[in-house]
DNA sequence: TTTTAAATGCAAATGATTTGCATTTGCAAA
DNA sequence: TTTGCAAATGCAAATCATTTGCATTTAAAA
């Protein structure tokens, strides 16, 4: 399976505790919090200690299987999958739900700003915020 | 001063520890933690509390005169006194230093998205990461 | 198999931020 | 000016996501 190619190509070994876990961000299609995967694989009757489970989303960063990004406004921290290299979120004030987004148009916009400023741009976050379809619907019928 | 009519427009009461907190933000020219800012103060010889001023950060931030923002990889939020509304930040990886940048390209990027994902979007985020000249001068010498 | 560095579980520590409560203070009304 | 009181503050303790030390287990190379 994906994960355990992935796995084998990173250097890590392959344990069950990040098999189970990168399956879990491979099936997501929402960034989740270390504790929401903890709470998965309870369900899935695998107990993996929650602190391994940081260190294993630690050790899957270091390698760029997954990415953790910082959107929620509280001091959670989020991972997800990294399939797709650069990505942008759009994400629902509301109800949280988080959309990824691929095409970014900032190309030129970095080069004029390092003209401007000197500085030598490696990457960026752009998160967008506002309400998703569903949530605009609930709010106009209060 | 600046502050005071700000604290006083606002509705807020005009204490010694907002005015204080509020003028070291002012004169700042980057985003500040809030122990950093309790540091200055105790420099300043003034007395206040961490917790006020926290609490104090986050009064400030409800009446729009400052920004909290999470932009470095530990869990620390800063904090920037709110002169003008829209903006982005430019981010030296290596010495941390920030530029804030006031052009935004984002409009018709924002446009594109409603039409894709029927969502209402109220605003974004953009940080962007590199190095700063110094830092590239630095890094060139190693 | 044997060997060993890497991975894990468990409990305790961390560290930024928040909160409860007693006391103080800004300021509007008298 | 003085008074009354809601708002602000100090202090200590609580929170809570994340990290860490250490003893034990395990993947996988030889
Ligand atoms: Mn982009
Ligand atoms: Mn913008
Ligand atoms: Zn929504
Ligand atoms: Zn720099």
């Amino acid at each position: 399976m994906e994960s355990e190619e992935r796995l084998k190509n990173s250097g890590l070994k392959t344990t069950k505790s990040r098999k189970a876990i990168l399956d879990i961000l491979i099936r997501s299609d929402q960034p989740m919090a270390a504790e929401q995967i903890f709470l998965v694989l309870k369900e899935e009757q695998i107990a993996i200690n929650l602190s391994t489970v940081y260190r294993t989303l630690e050790s899957l960063e270091n390698k760029d299987l997954v990415t953790k990004i910082s959107i929620l406004d509280d001091d959670r921290m989020l991972f997800e999958y990294n399939q797709l290299g650069h990505r942008h979120y759009l994400v629902c004030i509301s109800c949280k739900k988080i959309i990824t987004v691929q095409n970014c148009p900032l190309g030129t916009y970095e080069k004029t700003l390092e003209d401007e400023t000197h500085f030598n741009i490696i990457g960026h976050k752009l998160y967008l915020y506002g309400n998703c379809e569903d949530c605009q619907m609930k709010n106009a019928s209060n």
